[in-house]
DNA sequence: GTGGTCTAGACCACA
DNA sequence: GTGGTCTAGACCACA
């Protein structure tokens, strides 16, 4: 994986994990790959991983059981605003961002749109 | 000037000053406030103020002019750019992470739609 | 039963077993039940209760037969000395700790007073 | 400083730091001690000293300034319920365990008054 | 095997 | 100088 340098590492490794639940890839209840396991994967440090997780542990998005290993929640209001908050946050981001640069709303959308579109052709390529 | 603090400052100094260029606070040609002011102005160190300047001087955004200040270029190639690429990181960025939540673009658009919507109501109050 | 995440478990299960003693749950010469049965009602590995065990019986507290089992000793000097000790930390421990924070001996008493009083209303609800 | 080994270091630096800030040691806004010159003294590891802070930082105890230094904070309220919050939880702590003894409240309090006399003459010798 | 805590030491951003 | 982050590596409690 590769890491944005001007960000920490355990952040964005949280935001990784909070990805891998949304999309689902880890289901709720679902044990996560042991800290080692993730270490390497993601070729960093065991500290690294361990401070990501004990926040998403306090954020009670993962539950730690002792010496079996973390686990997603289950709780499903967990779930559901775990989803919501990560999708509010992107699109609050652009709007933020570009009404400072003084576009409108509306301007917003054509750029999306043909941000949208471009890619689009670009698939077809 | 409110920091994220987990972004390095002088990144967020020249995303700042960026800014205020393409919305023309800071015309092409205009000289910048002087480092000692922008430090006190921003509540920041003037070596972190340093560190930004040097580097939007060496992506010919401002011009450096020995005993008299920083200028904001006057290169119309160089200012369109910004603003283009500025916008365009923006869009991607929204683009990548919300596809990397499985969020159709047409989704995405719904999404930018809704919260626009949303923060027109939120203006009435 | 409930443990505190920041004390080793097999410590807490010493103090459990402490308390199921003195307060005679636990009766001189009584058997204890199995190591496999307190696992399960303490939802905890058999390990750990092993080391509880093996600590209470090197302080005498516990006598182990061969092949019988394990059994609360029935040297009343000990278990006097039980009571004694585990009323006298908790006492000492309050004394010493709010005596950091330079409180008298008399605010000790008070605020222990309207700590009890505010639970004599509580249970009136 | 010697700490208990049943329970984690940086967890003791909290509650120590805690003390010094309720009996003033550490007075509202007064800057604290470097996380180095912290290490030093309480011959402890910089990044376990880093634990203690950032929690207490978290919870608003301290508000750390970048590049200056770790400060006691100003706010009157935090201050308040710090002191009331500690309090409470040591005589809440007493109360629950030697209840579990099926000690009564009023036996509580000839305790406390005991140990408390018991101390006074030591003290004489 | 699994996570939690700690250490020694390094490098970086910021004042 | 000051704190923040990260690494490599160790040891421990627990399953």
């Amino acid at each position: 994986m590769k890491f944005d340098d001007k960000v920490p590492i355990y952040y964005q490794i949280k935001q990784y994990i909070y990805r891998e639940i949304i999309i689902e890839h880890l289901k709720p209840g679902q044990q996560i790959p042991a800290v080692r396991q993730l270490a390497v994967t993601l070729t960093v440090n065991v500290n690294t991983i361990q401070r990501a997780l004990s926040e998403l542990i306090d954020e009670d998005v993962l539950v730690s059981k002792r010496g079996k290993g973390n686990f997603v929640t289950e709780d499903t209001e967990v779930l559901k605003n775990l989803k919501k908050r990560t999708v509010e946050e992107q699109v609050n981001n652009l709007y933020d961002n570009l009404t400072a640069l003084r576009i409108s709303p509306d301007k917003m959308l054509t750029y999306l749109e043909n941000y949208i579109n471009s890619r689009k052709e670009a698939n077809h390529d």
